[in-house]
DNA sequence: TTACCTTTGAAGCAG
DNA sequence: CTGCTTCAAAGGTAA
């Protein structure tokens, strides 16, 4: 198999070449951002990522690293979705999830030992970093049960 | 335009 | 240490 993965190699493969060592000349606020989402940092009709580097949200937001079942759907969804006539994802990972227990552990292994590499990697590009960094971060309605979960253990008090 | 929905796993947080 | 909560991806959908 040359390359089964769909854009050639894994996106962590050319960055693995890089941990060897220190990266070149990092500009600190835009640290390898070929881990994943180029999007997010540099748009390339934008080009102009100064703006919205401090006033909304950092571009360099560095976000988690994946973990097995992640990957296992970054690889899957597309075929899934395919297979079944279904583009939403809500009902694609509940399929996706429902193929990755049927896996057997020989099988899972794969993607937990890529899921460690990434940590490995994430470590090393991000040296440092904390998943607190983004802890809380999403407006959710979780937010506002526990909110009221405080509430109800402060009335008690 | 944003959060929701949905999955598992990792990790933060609270007691 | 135990248990609960949040975030990671992601795309149609609802508000």
């Amino acid at each position: 198999m040359n390359g089964p993965e769909l854009s050639g190699v894994h996106p962590l493969v050319p960055l693995l070449i890089y941990s060897d060592r220190q990266f070149p000349p990092t500009t600190e606020s835009q640290p390898i951002t070929a881990h994943r989402e180029p999007q997010a940092d540099i748009h390339p009709r934008t080009h102009s990522c100064i703006q919205v580097n401090n006033t909304h949200r950092p571009a360099g937001t560095v976000k988690k690293p994946l973990n097995a079942f992640m990957l296992y759907m970054k690889e899957m969804r597309a075929a899934v979705r395919q297979e079944v006539h279904e583009r939403e994802s809500a009902t694609i990972n509940r399929i996706l999830g429902r193929r990755w227990n049927a896996l057997s552990r020989a099988e899972q292994s794969k993607y937990f030992d890529l899921a460690q590499k990434e940590r490995l990697l994430h470590l090393q590009l991000y040296p440092g970093w904390s998943a607190r960094d983004n802890y809380g971060k999403r407006k959710r309605k979780d937010n506002q049960r526990k909110f009221t979960l405080k509430i109800s253990t402060s009335l008690e008090t």
